[in-house]
DNA sequence: GTAACGTACAACTTTATGGTTGTAGATGCG
DNA sequence: CGCATCTACAACCATAAAGTTGTACGTTAC
């Protein structure tokens, strides 16, 4: 069941948002637990401003959720928006499959049907 | 057995690579079948040297591999990059589950040992 | 109320990205 | 050979990304 079929642009972000070493370790850390974005901040050798960017990233590309509580911001990973990416990823996987199959029937069938 | 152990630069290369529509539409093409450069660039409503850039980034990421055929260049698609893409994003959903398993034992467990 | 904390946001700098055009070197073909 | 094709690469432009600092504002604690 196909909840909501990822755009381009999704999958962009997505991908995108991933291609950071700071933003893939927020990704683990919110995954096992809630974490306030200044708690992250002090995680990290750089400004609290540049990490609340990274978050902002990972949120526009939904891997991460932010909940306000108190005067802090929780920020969450969101399992599910990784098994979609892990899911595209399976499709190029099915495609390459693809080839197999037809290398696989060439081989099988030595003399293809002819034009004519 | 791990084959090589990926850097954070290899893993930022091959996520940043693929947060492109028309570079993961080469991927597809290429894990399908081999094209040369031009033949890709055809495909696009770009300049020929914009897909060569493309083809480049998914190079340097180990996305796809060139090999010289006469005056072509042979692009391919390389699914075992991809499958350790997926790889990574398993560990993602391990770490997820981690939560998961300590949620578990807080629920059947409703006396956590205490200090002292 | 005041001070400290957590956040949001704007402005700015630097560097990377994605595109262009143009030039030049190999290779294949008639 | 001469010409078209394929590729490589440099230079350039516009925009986006990643970081900084500074300011403003809501919330918590005292």
């Amino acid at each position: 069941m196909v909840v909501d079929a990822l755009t381009d642009g999704d999958v962009n972000r997505i991908f995108r948002a991933l291609a950071d070493a700071t933003r893939r370790d927020i990704v683990r850390r919110t995954l096992l637990t809630d974490m306030s974005v200044s708690s992250l901040a002090h995680a990290y050798d750089m400004s609290f401003a540049a990490v609340q960017k990274h978050v902002a990233v990972l949120e526009e590309a939904r891997l991460v959720t932010k909940e306000p509580r108190g005067r802090e911001r929780m920020v969450r990973g969101v399992p599910e928006r990784l098994r979609q990416a892990k899911r595209l990823l399976d499709d190029f996987d099915q495609i390459w499959r693809a080839r197999i199959d037809r290398l696989d029937a060439l081989l099988s069938e030595p003399l293809p049907p002819e034009k004519g």
